[in-house]
DNA sequence: CTGGGTCAAGGAGTT
DNA sequence: AACTCCTTGACCCAG
């Protein structure tokens, strides 16, 4: 099933794509509104397959004599529909044109938005790799109404857990998987073939409290790898930040190898090849390096042969870069994703291409196809916070990369920036009506929690007086309003 | 439907 | 010790 066919409310929508004027249109319905109307109205001709042709102003819509009479079959659909519904039926079979005894609800119409899309500069590469996104697809997730989002990170609170059980948790992963099959297919539509599973797919499996195991959704799962395998697409996983192997405290080393067990056990059912790895970061230093790398060695020595074999390290921008973990990955036979925007922010004094062939020397070693994570920071980022940040979407591909490897791109606009490349570089051919504008504005702050509670209670004290002032010009205040001034703009 | 506060987990840095 | 940040999206409740 592709993307042009999906979903209930799509039933008589159009996808346009005019691919000479990068322009995308999508008309939603067959509908005689007046806006409607307006519409078809800059239509100027009809083209060979019935379609109308863009104006100047791209605006398309289906052929007007198909706005006008729907396709039997749809009329004969929506007539049996109507009997059901106990409705007087026309001779000719369709439904009965006329206005039932009971007013019609009418949908609230949703109007696809128009996305004008600029070119971009044409670059070019020897690279023939795979380029992939982490987790989330933007075009997918944003459809609407929200009962048409499309995304595998659905979750819940533990309070919730405790109030609708653990069904109820089981069923937001079985939805996950479910829609993990959509995203797959649109991954295949859209010549994506790398692709980054949530770590969210199924929320507190790993919980010491509330974890489970994911055998009931077996099934499913097997369906997902399958289909991920007949496309030939790579899943990979990067469990968070709180997998900590090398952490002094037993109790957190537990855990995170709960949490490795989970994404294995995910992986291993859909029946996902070696190059499914599991990616982590060496974690925290905790005062001393060489002591956390022993530790972290011993853990990554002990774990059990399924966790281990889709291992991976990646170099981080604060603890611990390529050079502090190529020794153990090369003892262990641990590969190593060379992260190249981490690289930049805490460097090796080893030159990357010299860090790249040792870590494919390992790939290679474990018969396992390379990764790399390619990243740039946000346009105008100074502080190394700033810095951290990653960008909407990557404007370069680095030079000498060879075709035997696949490239992550972490990027805030996710799949948007996976099709950003491929139109700079013409490394695949792209769906007009799958791309969305980039955002013109883009602000060099992170994406993280921009609350204070403190700049917010200074905030709320503030509006109160100046409300009070309001109410009474004369009245002084009784207090300094506290300014905070780390406060972040809007 | 929107906005704001908050969330399972761990560690580092600041005050 | 307490708090904020890291990254990040989604929940969840109030309006």
């Amino acid at each position: 099933m592709s993307l042009l066919s999906r979903g209930p409310v799509r039933r008589s929508a159009r996808l346009m794509t005019v691919s000479t004027m990068d322009v995308c249109i999508t008309e939603p319905q067959f509908d005689t509104t007046p806006t409607f109307k307006r519409r078809i109205s800059s239509v100027e001709k009809v083209g060979p397959d019935g379609y109308a042709i863009a104006t100047s102003e791209a605006i398309i819509a289906p052929a007007p004599e198909e706005v006008c009479s729907p396709p039997v079959a749809k009329r004969q659909k929506r007539a049996a529909k109507a009997e059901e519904k106990g409705m007087a039926k026309d001779p000719d079979g369709l439904e009965h044109t006329e206005t039932p005894t009971k007013p019609k609800r009418r949908k609230k119409e949703i109007v696809e938005p128009v996305y004008i899309i600029p070119e971009v500069e044409k670059k070019t590469t020897t690279y023939r790799g795979r380029l992939g996104y982490a987790c989330l697809n933007t075009v997918m997730r944003n459809k609407k109404p929200a009962s048409e989002s499309v995304f595998c990170s659905r979750t819940c609170r533990i309070d919730s857990v405790k109030k609708n059980g653990i069904d109820f948790v089981k069923d937001l992963g079985r939805k996950n998987v479910q829609d993990l099959l959509t995203l797959i297919q649109w991954n295949e539509d859209n010549h994506i073939r790398f692709f980054r599973l949530s770590s969210e797919m199924f929320p507190f499996a790993s919980h010491e409290k509330y974890g489970y195991s994911l055998d009931y959704c077996s099934d499913l799962l097997a369906q997902a790898g399958a289909l991920a395998n007949k496309y030939k697409h790579r899943l990979t996983t990067h469990p968070g930040q709180y997998t900590q192997l090398g952490s002094p405290k037993p109790n957190v080393v537990e855990s995170s190898i709960r949490e490795l067990a989970y994404h294995a056990e995910m992986l291993d059912l859909m029946g996902v090849g070696p190059d499914g790895v599991m990616i982590i970061h060496g974690g925290g230093v905790y005062g001393d390096k060489p002591t956390t790398l022993k530790r972290l060695k011993e853990s990554i020595r002990n774990l059990p042969p399924n966790i281990f074999n889709r291992l991976v390290l990646e170099n981080d921008e604060m603890c611990f870069n390529a050079e502090d973990l190529l020794p153990l990955c090369e003892e262990l036979n641990v590969p190593l994703v060379f992260d190249y925007h981490h690289d930049n922010l805490f460097p090796s004094s080893i030159p990357p291409k010299e860090i790249i062939q040792r870590a494919n020397a390992i790939w290679k070693k474990r018969g396992i196809r390379p990764k790399q994570h390619l990243s740039e920071q946000r346009p105008g980022a100074v502080t190394i916070l700033e810095r951290r940040a990653h960008s909407d979407r990557c404007e370069n591909l680095p030079p000498d990369l060879p075709d035997d490897m696949d490239l992550m791109i972490e990027a805030k606009d996710k799949e948007q920036a996976v099709l950003h490349l491929h139109r700079m570089y013409g490394l695949q051919p792209v769906i007009q009506a799958s791309l969305r504008p980039p955002n013109k504005n883009p602000t060099k702050q992170t994406q993280g929690r921009k609350s204070n509670k403190r700049a917010k209670a200074a905030k709320n004290s503030l509006d109160k007086q100046l409300e009070e002032a309001d109410e009474n010009p004369a009245g002084d205040f009784e207090e300094e309003p506290i300014v905070h001034g780390d406060e972040e703009d809007a």
